[in-house]
This record gives C-alpha cells, sequence and structure tokens, in this order.
DNA sequence: TTATTTCACTTGCAAAAAGCAAGTGGCTGG
DNA sequence: CCAGCCACTTGCTTTTTGCAAGTGAAATAA
C-alpha cells in the first residue's frame, strides 16, 4: 500500500488528505457503486450513468487499490473476472457518503434519491449505517 | 445561479451531484479555509499550504459563486479588497467535512488535526457543529 | 476442437484542464 | 502623485482526460 509522506503530498491537512484520493469527477462514483449498488466486476462500474472511460476505471481502480481502499482478487465463479471489494477503510467512508446523500437531497431537486432514504437517514443514521454495511458481505 | 438541468450534468445521483461542484483537487480546500480558518480574502487562499495557483483560484471561486455556495462582495474596510462568505447552502457542508475529518484522523498517520478535536468530535459532534457554525460571522 | 464472444484491461491520439510566470488595472497609504 | 498592494487575467507548457480501437486470456457455443 502507498505511503502517506511529505514526498506525494501537498499537505497533511485532513480535507487535503482525502482529495489526494478521491479529488477527481470519478473516485467517489466507484465508491458509491461498491457501497449502495452491490457492484463488483469492472464491467459492472462502465456501465454506470455516468460514462465513465474505460481507461479512467482502470487508473483509478488501481489507485484505490494502492491506497488501501479496495481489493482486486480472482472471481472463484469465473477466472475471466476480477473481483473488487471494499476494505475496511473503504467501508469507512460510508458516513461521509451518507452525508453527502443528505447535502444534495436538500440542494438539488432533481436528486434521484427516495424520500423515503432521506427521511430514514435523518431519524436514524446508525440504522442506516448498519444497514448498508450488513449488505456488504 | 447555476441550474441543475441534463445538459449540464451527466446523472441525477446524490453523488454525482457534489463532484459537479467539489470534484477536483482544490474546491474543498477553499471551503475548508473559509470555514475552518476564517479566512474571507483572495490573498489568503493563496498562501495555504498547498499552493493554488493564482488563475485557479479564481475560477473555483467563481464556480462556487455560481453554483451559489459562496458570496463574493466588497470588503467595507477597504475597496481594494473582497470578502467571500459562505452561504447557508455553503454552511450546511460542515457535517461532510467533519466526517472526512474523522475519516483522515482514523486513517492518515501523519494528519494535523489536533486529537483533542477528534475527541470532541466523536463525543459531541453537535456541539462541534455549533461551535464552527458561530464562529463564521 | 475450433470459433465466437465476454471480460478486463492497454494503447494512441486529440482535446481539455492544470501549472507556472508575467502582466494589468483599480485602490490605498504616504 | 507615486509606490505598493490587491484581485485578478493572459499566454504558454505540461499533465490529465476523453474517446476509439486494439489485445490477450478465459468462457461459451457449434
Amino acid at each position: 500500500m502507498m505511503k502517506h509522506n511529505s514526498e506525494n503530498c501537498r499537505s497533511n491537512c485532513p480535507i487535503n488528505f482525502v482529495l489526494e484520493t478521491f479529488g477527481d469527477k470519478w473516485t467517489l462514483l466507484i465508491i458509491r457503486d461498491l457501497m449502495f449498488k452491490r457492484k463488483k466486476h469492472y464491467g459492472e462500474f462502465l456501465q454506470s450513468d455516468e460514462n465513465i472511460a474505460t481507461n479512467i476505471l482502470a487508473s483509478r481502480l488501481r489507485r484505490l487499490e494502492d491506497h488501501g481502499v479496495i481489493t482486486r482478487s480472482a472471481d472463484p465463479a469465473n477466472a475471466a473476472k476480477r473481483l473488487y471489494n471494499l476494505t475496511a477503510k473503504g467501508k469507512g467512508l460510508l458516513p461521509i457518503m451518507l452525508e453527502i446523500n443528505a447535502w444534495s437531497a436538500k440542494h438539488d431537486t432533481l436528486t434521484n434519491t427516495p424520500e423515503e432514504f432521506s427521511r430514514r437517514l435523518k431519524v436514524d443514521k446508525e440504522a442506516v449505517i448498519a444497514e448498508v454495511l450488513s449488505a456488504l458481505d
């Protein structure tokens, strides 16, 4: 796994720390797919609405693996496929993702987040966290 | 203020919604400076550790204003200066920022977040939110 | 067993964005 | 009125993105 040191980062600010891994238009969409849409294969990430290019996807998956956020492994069901999964570090991003969700639900009138989900998130965030995490295995 | 519609965005996913505004290596650092470091002037943003280029800073400030996250106004104390401030929408990013802080504090051994701050964040997040917000005026 | 298709990538090239250094023009303090 | 500060803009180089096509290993179909 990649180390965080003075050669490869701009500062030791915690906001900057996440930007070094997630500061682009695509990486967080992969996390979303892994976390909420149960996607695990390269081809599934390619099919998301935002249309990520295949070379960008490959480079982002490699970076996430380098940073210890996801793992890449052989798929026992099909040797031509690879399985991508969140590590504990990756799963730890869930509270951030949920706050992002809440902010967008509030400020984007076109958001496709179901009202029911936003409501449950407001009422009992911990329950939503537990539920999403339990679906990840 | 800019509208969110099908011509200028890739999808109506809430994660994607924030990426349209904050999906780059610099924008969130400006929010950090406004929110936690009480910076309000162009020259102050330029002086942060990460060394943002002046043309990039100008374009990001304009984008944030276009998206209704900050305001730009004359500084009554000095007509050569401009004042940048968070709007209510911008202040609403605070829970996201705090979760980012918590994640980095946990996963970055070099983080410069004081332990004291992380501890208080864990113990009483709402109090930290109230405190940061009250310092914003 | 061979042929075709699926899958996870890589490669090459054009377009866009970032990075850097220098310049501009209003305002201020002396 | 002039030197310096302040918030930018401009021009150019380098890096990153975006798009289309290609590759090779493994599955599936004939």
